[in-house]
Formats: C-alpha cells, sequence, structure tokens
RNA sequence: GGCCGAUUCGUCUAACGGUUAGGACGACAGAUUCUCAAUCUGUAAAUAGGAGUUCGAUUCUCCUAUCGGCUGCCA
C-alpha cells in the first residue's frame, strides 16, 4: 500500500467558476503528484444534473491552464481510466450499488420526497432532527421491511427507488487523516446515506468518489475539510466493496475564510470586499452577474499560485517567494495546518507586487501592448518594454502600468493642479526656462549624464534641486510623482522633453509669485 | 440541537516540554531620494479561559468558551 505509485486526482463539480478554494485543492494535489513522481488526474463529477451549469467545466479547465496545472489524465487529455466524466460513467456506479445491495451492505428505498420532507417537519416540530437511520429504515418503505416479492413488484412497475448504505448501529470507525491524525466516530450518529439516486439514475458523491477512486487506483486523496464529515460513510464503503486494503490514504486542507467576519470564504465576498474569489472573470451564460477574477485584475498566475500555495502550508522556513519547481520540492502534507485560513486581500497584493517587480518588462509589455492599445497609444513592443522598466517597481497589478506608461509615450493634456499649484511659481518656471537652454545644449539626453550635468549646474548656480526637478517633471508628465525624471527624459528623447517643456511653458504661463 | 474539527500578534504563520515566543503582510516611525513608489532600518502587536501532568508547559490530558464544517435523491 505504501509502494504503490502516487496517483492523486482533483474531482471538481461544474456546478459554477471554481473559487480560489479549490484551485487551493487543485494546487496542493498537483504538487504532491510532482513531488512524488506521480499521476495528477482531474476528473469531472457533474453527478448533479440539478445544479449543472453551462460553461463552468470549461472555465475549471482553464482556470487550471492559468495557473500552470497540468494533468496527466483527465477529462481533457484522455488516459488509461477514460471516461472521467462521472456522467459517462452511469452504468458502471449502477453495477457497483447493486453489489452493494446483493451483500446486504445497501437496500432499496421507496420513499418519497414529500414523505421524507413530512418526516422532517415533524421531526423539527418535536425539536429534534430527522435521520434516515437504523431506527427508520425497518418503518419506512424499504427493502428491509417489504416482503421480497413486493420489492420485487414495485421495481418492476417502474416505482421510482433509491439504494441507500445501511450505515451499522452502533460502531466505532477508527480513521486516520494525513493531517489530522487518527480520528475515531460511532456510526450510530450517522445516517443511510443514499447512493443511488432516482430524480437522475445518477449515484451520489459518495458512492461515484468511492468507485471512481478504487477503479482509477488513486493511492491519496486530498480534498477540503468540509469532507470531513463522511469520511467514515467513505471507509465503510471501500470495506463493503472489499477494497478497504486498497483504499486510498486522506488528507483534509482546512477551510479558506472570509477575510472579516465569519464563515467560509463564498462567492458573493469578492463583491463585497473589493477582491476577486474566482482566478478568472466569470461570465454566465444566462446573464447573471459577472464575477471578476484575479487573472483580470492583472494578477501574475505565479504570484496568484504561491500566494495560494502558503495559504494554509509553510516551508517550515522563513522562505516566501516561491516557484512553481520549489513549490513542488518543499511541498509536504505534514506542514499543512489544521486552523482555516482568512485570505487576506492586503498580502496578495503584496505577493503580485513581488512578482511584477521581477518580472522582465519584455514580458509585461506583451500583457500592457493591447491595453495600450485600447486607449489609442500606440508603442513598439521594445519601447514600451523600456518604458515598463522604468515605471514597473511603483505598480502593483498590470493595470496599474498602464496610466504609469500612458504619460511616457503622450505628452500631458492636461497638468495636475495641486501639483502646478506647489510647483509652479515664478522663479521655478524662470529656473525652468534656464535648465531648458541647459539640456537643449547637450548633444543627447542620457540619464545618468543628463541627471550629473544638470546637477552640478544646479548647486553651481545655488539653485533648489527639489522644487525644478518637480516643476520640471510637472512639465514633462503633468504630475509630480514617477520615476527618475532624467529617466523619463531619456526615454522621450531630448527633442520630445523640450517641446514638452515648451508646450507646458505656453499652458502654464510664466507662475504666480 | 447532534456529530466532527479547530484555536499563537489585526491577518498568514514558526517554535520535534526548556527561546528575550521568531518571520511575513498590514500599521506606525526613521533613512534614502528630484516626487510618488520601491528599498533599507526600527517600533507596537499574540500563546482564548480554567484545571491538571511535569523540575518546567504554546507544546500533553480534561473542562469551558469561541469559531468552523457537516447534519439533502448537493458536491
Amino acid at each position: 500500500m505504501n509502494n504503490r505509485r502516487v496517483r492523486v486526482r482533483f474531482a471538481p463539480s461544474p456546478t459554477g467558476p471554481l473559487h480560489i478554494g479549490g484551485v487551493r485543492t487543485a494546487l496542493y494535489n498537483y504538487l504532491f503528484a510532482r513531488q512524488h513522481g506521480g499521476d495528477f488526474i482531474v476528473r469531472i463529477e457533474d453527478t448533479d444534473s440539478q445544479r449543472f451549469v453551462p460553461g463552468a467545466e470549461q472555465y475549471i479547465f482553464e482556470a487550471l491552464r492559468w495557473c500552470g496545472l497540468r494533468a496527466d489524465e483527465g477529462v481533457e487529455q484522455g488516459g488509461p481510466h477514460a471516461p472521467y466524466r462521472q456522467s459517462e460513467r452511469r452504468e458502471i456506479y449502477l453495477r457497483y450499488a447493486l453489489q452493494l445491495v446483493e451483500s446486504g451492505y445497501a437496500y432499496y428505498a421507496f420513499d418519497s420526497a414529500q414523505t421524507l420532507n413530512g418526516l422532517r417537519q415533524q421531526a423539527e416540530a418535536r425539536g429534534e432532527a430527522f435521520a434516515y437511520n437504523y431506527q427508520v429504515r425497518t418503518q419506512l418503505e424499504t427493502s428491509l421491511s417489504l416482503p421480497p416479492s413486493e420489492v420485487q413488484a414495485r421495481i418492476d412497475r417502474g416505482d421510482a427507488w433509491v439504494i441507500r448504505f445501511k450505515m451499522p448501529e452502533n460502531e466505532t470507525v477508527e480513521m486516520d487523516d494525513l493531517i489530522r491524525g487518527h480520528i475515531a466516530a460511532n456510526t450510530a450518529a450517522l445516517d443511510d446515506k443514499v447512493l443511488y439516486k432516482s430524480a437522475d439514475g445518477l449515484p451520489t458523491y459518495h458512492l461515484a468518489n468511492i468507485v471512481d477512486d478504487h477503479l482509477m487506483q488513486i493511492s491519496h486523496v486530498i480534498r477540503g475539510e468540509e469532507w470531513l464529515p463522511s469520511l467514515p460513510l467513505h471507509y465503510l464503503l471501500y470495506r463493503a466493496f472489499g477494497w478497504a486494503d486498497t483504499q486510498p490514504q486522506f488528507a483534509h486542507l482546512p477551510l479558506l475564510l472570509k477575510p472579516q467576519g465569519q464563515g467560509k470564504l463564498s462567492k458573493r465576498d469578492g463583491d463585497k470586499m473589493g477582491f476577486p474569489v474566482f482566478p478568472l472573470r466569470w461570465c454566465p451564460a444566462d446573464g447573471a452577474e459577472e464575477a471578476r477574477g484575479y487573472r483580470e485584475d492583472g494578477y501574475l498566475p505565479e504570484a496568484f499560485v504561491n500566494m495560494l500555495a502558503l495559504l494554509g502550508w509553510n516551508p517550515g522556513t522563513e522562505q516566501e517567494l516561491f516557484s512553481m519547481d520549489e513549490l513542488v520540492a518543499a511541498f509536504s502534507l505534514d506542514r499543512v495546518g489544521k486552523a482555516g485560513a482568512r485570505f487576506s486581500p492586503d498580502k496578495a497584493r503584496w505577493f503580485n507586487a513581488q512578482y511584477l517587480h521581477r518580472c522582465p518588462g519584455q514580458q509585461l509589455a506583451q500583457a500592457l501592448l493591447p491595453m495600450l492599445q485600447g486607449i489609442g497609444v500606440s508603442a513598439s513592443p521594445d519601447r514600451a518594454a523600456q518604458a515598463i522598466d522604468l515605471i514597473k517597481e511603483r505598480a502593483s497589478f498590470v493595470p496599474d502600468l498602464l496610466p504609469l506608461t500612458e504619460r511616457m509615450f503622450v505628452p500631458p493634456v492636461s497638468y495636475d493642479q495641486k501639483s502646478a499649484d506647489k510647483f509652479w511659481k515664478s522663479d521655478n518656471v524662470s529656473n525652468l526656462r534656464a535648465l531648458r537652454a541647459q539640456l537643449e545644449a547637450m548633444p543627447e539626453l542620457r540619464a545618468t549624464e543628463a541627471e550629473a550635468h544638470v546637477q552640478q549646474w544646479v548647486r553651481d548656480n545655488q539653485l533648489p534641486m527639489g522644487a525644478l526637478m518637480n516643476t520640471l517633471r510637472l512639465a514633462v508628465i503633468g504630475v509630480s510623482q514617477g520615476p527618475s525624471i532624467f529617466g523619463i527624459c531619456a526615454f522621450i528623447g531630448k527633442e520630445e522633453t523640450l517641446r514638452r517643456i515648451d508646450a507646458a511653458l505656453s499652458t502654464l504661463g510664466d507662475g504666480r509669485g
């Protein structure tokens, strides 16, 4: 069992866009597989025909691709255990469900939804919770209470039936979790879960999950903590099938919580708190409200992945910045925390800024060029890259680069009023005229030479460096912030620098005293 | 309500029973600078509470509190 090949799966349900908790689960599975030279499988668990959302499956694949999580087997790439979409495996599940009935681990139940709702309401009125378990299963219409001939007759005439697991009355199930250690639970508190549904002729998660994990030879199940309560059932199912000796090992990941307030992270939080909860923008086919995504908000996928990896796991060292390869090498289930982790938008921003500052301008230019075109700025990739390298350390996200870059390529059409009030004063302006002459006299403007020359000139004439430079900056880019003014001038060139100074002088005049 | 799980600075977390309880984000202060950032340096900031076990508990046990998950013919 321990020498088995490592095979893990990420098994989302196409009921909507994948949120970042799901992406993290996929990531941990991926890292674990890669580290052990194993296989990462993507399986689509579309056994809920009611909640199926068109487009969700494609969204999941695209999100995984954006994050760099490539599957070895799955719906997209196929594999030896295809199909990997559960709706295409329905005959398999029915066969196994019937096997459980025959071996006495499960039974038919004929109760209608109304009957069950009624029982739930009655129980609630008594202040209790209704549980479909050993206490009621022989009183209800099941193959345990009805005579075999009656059961067969009902099935033959097409009555609706489900198959339920026959939970032991009083047994302690001993379980092991790679993250939580040993866990024990008594079956008395558990109910007879439906394994096979009547509504759509599909299994429930519990059955499909165990059957597929077995058939696909999954070695480790790494999934969210919300599955912990059904772990006893899953253990019992492996045993009922006779697969206990090859059942996977389990690791239940802590949940991702809201940044503030209570509860786990949900779809709504993003809009309320001003950050995305989805990797990509989600545009529902039915025209319902859109949801923003990390990609469209200007996150770099490497930063996004790095940030998610550290949410619930830590390397035990003080390293925080990890490439995917480094994550693969460093990851360990032992160092995954047990407590839920609150998602922090601030930390996410910091991670992205780190990656953005390290990212070559060439690469950022590819993302930015279309945006520049969108606002009517045309620039060659090389020039754009040059500009970006000049300004990128003042940005946290790709879109932050846009206004900064625009100022490099387009002369100011207006001048920031506050900065003008502060710096466009008569003596600054007359100094600027003198400075203009200095710049004009230089054969060409190179950042370091120009800076050295101007600094010397300012010293010789005892001029106020700060005020003058800000006046120049205001003239050249229209605001009093941004990268080194000499870098800007060198970038736009001598002619353009002089042109912008002249334009500012004629627009703003001589300034006030 | 029942079952299961969790609990270290505001947040993410480190500390295989012995540390001045460490780091990071954020906050604040300073340095640097032509500005804004970035960067660097520094400051404040935590073991939920109570009992045990022990020479010694953040660490082990129990109780309480709080938080979370589950309690569907959802996953």
